[in-house]
DNA sequence: GTCTATAGGCAGATAGAC
DNA sequence: GTCTATCTGCCTATAGAC
């Protein structure tokens, strides 16, 4: 499951959020990466953009330049890291046949995030839900929303090709995968053990979605 | 399952943290108080002690004789919760007999927090884990590894007693157990949906340790 | 215990030169 | 696009009067 989920981290890392041109994208693209891994470490209230601009060797001025606010930062981040993360699954709906690997594909996402001892982005939004703009809002219901989606419809073919067997409605076993995973992720990472992750994953998604084959 | 949380809650509400005089302690909770339902809000670092003293028509400086720093009041509120979570845990333990209906009386614990629109205070702490300092961090690990230990209590006694039937080791679905409730929580919290939450605790503890009576 | 007053620093943000 | 310089406000924290 690693291999997909390194695959699909790399295509979209590869690909620029939005090419404006020869040059604009470059530094655009470096905010981005230094926010995003800042947020996903420190919180969105723990980051700044001195720390930002400390970091890539420019100035707080320039990154207003790129983001005229922490809040357009935020939704730009949010934004991406949900068009990254469906690309992703793309991926895996690409690669990946049956709906129980589809699943540990799923999971090896997660896994990929916080093997870099971050957590999921719109995980650790979702814990400061209260305090953003409501365009980052947005975005957050809106990843969480996808997430679901994808997973419904990978648990509707698991039961109808009998791959995969659980109790209750395809949504609501979709919503509980969710909760389940960025749960572990958040309990996992103070442990800082990736393998307390994996054991509470395989669990969750082994009792949730039984694999019948 | 509410009836046992919300009699735990009061119950611990009653008890003065740390009685240290008549009116010595009067003020010293009322702060714990608001800071924590502020922390559970927006998070350690979303709220200021500028909006504790509003809060309480005190000053900053009043606060800091009480708490000399923001990590010491961290460390106390992280503290009490335990304390407090304990003791909601040890009132379960003496109203419930049954394993299956002790699991529910622990998500009970959960929603109750949550109806307040609070996220679990450790929960939220987790995502900021690494903006803490090193003492608060203690009490975020002992708070999850004291509800792990009592989980798994209740598990083994489940499964001796046949009333439980889970895969794996009791303390690998202890784990399991509390990651996918805070995970609900969290997941639940941006949409404002208390059900959301019972829908998806219902269907992991369900899954995670099957009722057999 | 609580206050006023204030320190010293960092936050997000803007103006205008280059 | 990136810089210097600067603003304003809030942050945590302290000194010292009452």
């Amino acid at each position: 499951m690693r291999t997909v989920a390194a695959r699909a981290q790399n295509r979209s890392a590869a690909l620029p959020v939005t090419n404006t041109g020869p040059q604009e994208g470059g530094t655009r693209s470096r905010i981005l990466d230094v926010a995003e891994r800042l947020v996903q470490v420190r919180g969105f209230n723990g980051f700044s953009y001195a720390d930002v601009a400390a970091e890539l060797a420019l100035t707080k001025a320039s990154l207003h330049y790129h983001f005229p606010g922490k809040a357009e930062l935020g939704e730009a981040l949010m934004t991406r890291y949900a068009e990254r993360f469906a690309e992703a699954l793309s991926v895996i709906d690409g690669d990946i046949a049956e709906a129980p690997a589809k699943l540990d594909g799923y999971a090896g996402l997660y896994a990929d995030v916080l093997r870099e001892r971050r957590m999921c982005l719109c995980g650790m939004l979702a814990a400061e839900y209260e305090t953003l703009a409501a365009p980052i809002r947005d975005a957050v219901i809106a990843f969480l929303d996808d997430s679901e989606l994808w997973l419904e419809g990978v648990l509707e073919q698991g039961r109808k090709d009998a791959s995969l067997r659980f109790s209750g409605s395809a949504r609501e076993t979709a919503r509980s995968i969710v909760s389940g995973l960025e749960g572990a992720m958040l309990v996992a990472r103070p442990y800082g053990e990736v393998e307390r992750f994996q054991t509470a994953a395989t669990q969750l998604l082994s009792s949730l979605a039984q694999r019948v084959r």
